[in-house]
DNA sequence: GTGAAAGCGCTAACAA
DNA sequence: TTGTTAGCGCTTTCAC
């Protein structure tokens, strides 16, 4: 038979509604009597739900992660990976892992999420310039984790350290000897977009650069935007084309090739290391995403139970010339770090 | 004020203690009087919980959605699109998801799910031949749907028509003038790979073709793997090889520009609609997976709801002739799909 | 079948 | 800080 709040008072000698303030921590009650009534149910019968605050009872053990539903979302494994970095830290916590997809304009999943109860805290696994979502949880008393990067000091966030990578690889590429550099990239409305334009501004001041010597086409959304891009960036003579993701650098690649342009050298500045690029010689930044979301899960976790957490957080990444395939396998697939490098 | 037991009494002129028989359904209760109780409660408060019964009150409204944590998975946006369309459909009858990550070597998230009570039904976004989730899930009272095909009767799952379609390609191949068609494909282990296999036998035959007129090769696992059988295929002269997924799919095309081969002709047997070809010209079966989650997450809900629910589900799929990038822009990407050909 | 009354497990108000 | 007491919402017992 399970203990009740009158077995335990009987036990100690104290009064039921002594016992029931120590447990709901409600009204005053001495550290010592919880102490005791804590330490005698936790002896006699430590699966008790009494041990469970009514706040605790509250508690779901869930948490939430949302991925975007849309668009260029869909080609890239990286919310993919983040989610399941993310459950793999639930897992070991026992907690669970609730979905939702939303995007800027459709977060309703997101707000039901939050109406219904049904987690004790949020994963965002992208972060807009605007982002409503961030907008909507600040409003909320509910801790949440934001994977990316965003202007607001309140904001709890986790990230790649996006800008200085593309400041190293872009200092980099001069280094080995790229003259006239371009840089193509997605939606200025997404916040690493930006972060890695400035890094590429900075690894341009870096090499003692001009920003002159250098092509910027951003708001590359579709595939036509890339393909004028690429002819754009070959018309002005680019020795070297740095993709903001893997995404369009695969695009790039192809573009390249059915022009039958060797002698433009690309580089990816996110590459999660899925092989999107057929094997062709690409200078990149190597990020891990499942990693990024098992940091902001536990990170979430912290701030659930109440453990110290750092405002922002931020990842590494590693500097990789990845070798044509042809060479590597020959090699048993190891990776070289060496600023050598071979035209296509 | 949400009504009590003691409301509902005075409004009808009856004990409290009727009120709860008639609620518990627990000792003896007039049928008519338990009627009126629980008319009275629908017409003033249906949502109260005292509707519930104490089964119903332990309904999550969360669906468990599983998804493969390793190796190949991670390439394919299959799941990530699977898992959104249950998303999707969920949101509209306001259920929640609740992903688990699962290998057929570590089900414990899966097990987690069960026991701690969280979903009220499972989706299995991949079938494998001895599938310890489905064993574990037969066991436990509790409703689930498999996407993908099993062999035993008893478990309600929803696939694509993995075998027709296959069947239905390979015979068109031979229809536009193949003479020595290879199959490559990946692990035995999973079901999709023999339906696939079985569709492709079909097919040949329905060609009047000879099973020794082709090369198979399956269990191919690793890129290294796939290079080797590329390479016994064009060896043995095949004109055109069939890969069972896209991932593949990519690889055989990487080894085919490698090699320089351009006579021979690629095709896969599940394309998602994910650009991983690099818009080389591909005959490929076009499935849909978000419709595929979707539709399981539909069928999960009539399950749980106690509605009619098929066993078995196919859904369709496009046959396509995926023209090259570079056509296909000047015509502004529409697909083809008459039986021409070119040679890459 | 129904109702009165007692009981259970808890919280809340208030006195000391 | 603790105990007393009242009360809430519900179930169960028992008499009719």
């Amino acid at each position: 038979m399970a203990m009740t709040i009158v077995t335990i008072a009987e036990a100690l000698g104290l009064s039921k509604s002594t016992v029931s303030r120590a447990l709901s921590g409600k009204g005053r009650i001495g550290e010592a009597t919880k102490r005791r009534v804590y330490d005698y149910i936790e002896s006699h019968e430590p699966e008790s739900e009494l041990l469970k605050s009514p706040k605790a009872k509250r508690k779901t053990y869930n948490i939430g992660v949302a991925i975007p539903t849309f668009s260029d979302a869909i080609h890239l494994p990286f919310f993919q990976r983040c989610l399941l970095g993310a459950c793999d830290f639930a897992q070991s916590v026992e907690y669970n892992v609730l979905v939702v997809g939303i995007d800027n304009d459709k977060i309703q999943p997101l707000e039901r999420l939050i109406k219904d109860k049904k987690v004790d805290g949020i994963i965002l696994t992208r972060a807009l310039v605007d982002d409503r979502g961030i907008r909507f949880l600040k409003k909320k008393d509910i801790p949440y984790i934001v994977v990316g990067s965003v202007e607001d000091k309140d904001v709890y966030q986790i990230d790649s350290d996006n800008r200085s990578g593309s400041k190293e690889l872009t200092s980099y590429l001069y280094m080995v000897g790229m003259k006239k550099v371009g840089l193509i990239g997605g939606h200025r409305n997404h916040q690493v977009t930006l972060d890695r334009y400035e890094g590429f501004l900075d690894g341009v001041k870096a090499a003692g650069k001009q920003v002159d010597d250098t092509i910027i086409y951003l708001d590359a959304l579709t595939d036509i935007a890339i393909h004028q891009g690429v002819k754009q960036m070959i018309r002005k003579g680019a020795d070297c084309i740095v993709c903001m993701d893997d995404y369009i650098c695969s695009r790039v690649l192809k573009e390249l090739r059915e022009v039958e342009e060797t002698q433009v050298a690309v580089a990816t500045l996110y590459d999660t290391g899925d092989e999107v690029f057929d094997g062709t010689s690409v200078f990149s930044l190597r990020y891990d995403p499942n990693e990024l979301g098992l940091e902001a899960a536990k990170l979430l976790f912290n701030l659930i139970n109440n453990k110290p957490v750092n405002k922002r957080t931020k990842l590494g990444y590693e500097v990789i010339l990845r070798k044509s395939n042809k060479k590597s396998r020959k090699e048993d697939n190891d990776e070289e770090k060496v600023p050598t490098w071979r035209r296509l």
